[in-house]
DNA sequence: TTGTATGCGTTATCAG
DNA sequence: CTGATAACGCATACAA
């Protein structure tokens, strides 16, 4: 008969509101769509309403919209990326129900799930070098312990199939398209320029072989390009886009339950769940065997 | 001293939350991150807290969302797009603040902001009848208003310069990637395929792109390709996109300041804010001036 | 079964 | 100017 009741009211009695925050860098960035529609699906079977906010990587957004969770605005919060130290997120974590999605930090103490990153990259670079290619280019993003990890595993995958390691081939930048242009300029300016470039995003990689079109290159023929995540922008470009596929959904859907769990004990377990990936082959890598 | 205040408490008590929840169709279509960043320059200026929520084009998921505006969650809703009918977009704005952004629904009466999509369409197809085509081909989606406005455009503009209307020509499809190639595999299939193609948003026209490629034909060479919304996309891609550019964050800021003078007096009017679009020209069209 | 009173945490009001 | 108290809307516990 007309009566909607007051939530308000409602959750201040019986404190809990049955809403969960996800924190995202930006929304320009569709890696996170699935991931977010994973959460969405086990938590609205629970009776949770997923909302989303954007931190733009700003410390201080991010803390704003933590305070949510102690003045009770939402029962919990899932961080897709975080400026804050683990010495921070630990804290937070101890008493409000926190958890970490796609990106790990270092040395926290709260439940995360995410892939190998550093396995991904190594096996990305290994397909490069069985490819033939002994000229592989790096262009990465430091800032992020995913980024570190992946690098760490290029870095790996030359020393085991010994290839040398070229301090000139490492480009390190932020994560836009911009970036993979100049970066690929960069590269294609050195002497001795890189056949293969891995990436260590797609949207790096889609900069990279923008630009390898621009100098009258053939990426995919001339120049190998190897990139990360496997977002739809992959097959949307030309050559499409040889990465490694994350799975997004099931990510965000661990993440949540993680969530949903830490709500109803706030004792319970901090676990690090590791994620199958997955490497998809495309035109940008000339595979030689076919 | 370690205290936070409770949030809910206060609410009840002032009759308000400061936040607005911004309702989106799906996260992994990027044309709508500026347009946040619109709104949360204003809100924030004014103290509000930008919340963001997929409806998925779900009805259901919608009024549900929407009813966080009864039970007094949010202070006012800005709608990325609506399922609603006219008639109950005006229902529920009659008593609560509710504004539309980007997405017009004909006939409700609510605060709207949006760009010309009739004359955007009409100078797309008219800039590619300037370049000497006469077998222009459209790709569009009639579901939406803007959509069946471009489209008006498009017929109007080939009636304008006396081109023959082709039905044949005009392929109505769904706002994905892979419509858009199977629209193209459709349209270069017949006996006396089209030259151009005008296509209502970027990811239909990446999706046209592709297939041409696919094809062995070039885009902006053998077939002029034009697209809709500017997004970042568009850049991306190769050939890059010639396509309208909608001022999203204008449109962004300008909706929440509609939506913000709504939350002060439910009473004001609701005016239909028409902003100024551009078109952007790229390579996929060839212009034969130069 | 139905009805009434109390408290959630805050703000606002009013008396001292 | 300070301190006590009522009210916001709901849920719960208890009484009828």
């Amino acid at each position: 008969m007309g009566y909607t009741p007051n939530v308000l009211g409602r959750n201040l009695r019986i404190k809990s509101t049955r809403k969960i925050l996800v924190l995202i860098p930006t929304l320009s960035n569709q890696f996170y769509s699935s991931v977010i529609r994973g959460m969405e699906n086990v938590a609205r079977k629970e009776g949770y309403q997923v909302l989303i906010s954007a931190t733009y990587s700003q410390k201080e957004t991010e803390k704003e919209l933590i305070a949510m969770l102690y003045n009770r605005s939402v029962d919990g919060i899932i961080l897709l990326s975080s400026q804050l130290s683990s010495k921070e997120l630990t804290e937070i974590a101890r008493v409000k129900p926190l958890v970490l999605c796609c990106e790990y930090t270092d040395g926290a103490l709260l439940p995360a799930v995410t892939i190998d990153n550093y396995q991904a990259g190594f096996q990305a670079v290994e397909y490069l070098i069985q490819l033939g290619h002994q000229k592989i280019a790096l262009i990465s993003n430091n800032t992020v312990f995913s980024g570190r990890q992946r690098s760490q595993g290029y870095r790996d995958a030359l020393k085991t199939y010994h290839c040398r390691y070229m301090p000139s081939y490492c480009v390190e930048t932020e994560y836009t398209f911009q970036a993979g242009v100049s970066a690929t300029k960069k590269l294609m300016k050195l002497p001795d320029p890189p056949t293969a470039i891995f990436a260590i995003s797609d949207v790096l990689a889609a900069g990279v072989i923008k630009e390898l079109y621009a100098q009258g290159k053939c990426p995919g023929k001339d120049v190998d390009v190897f990139g990360f995540d496997n977002i739809s922008l992959a097959k949307m470009i030309t050559p499409s886009l040889s990465t490694v596929s994350q799975p997004r959904r099931q990510m965000g859907e661990q993440a949540m339950k993680l969530l949903l769990q830490k709500i109803e004990d706030i004792h319970t377990e901090n676990p690090l769940v590791i994620l199958p990936h997955q490497l998809i082959f495309r035109q940008s890598t000339h595979d030689r065997k076919i």
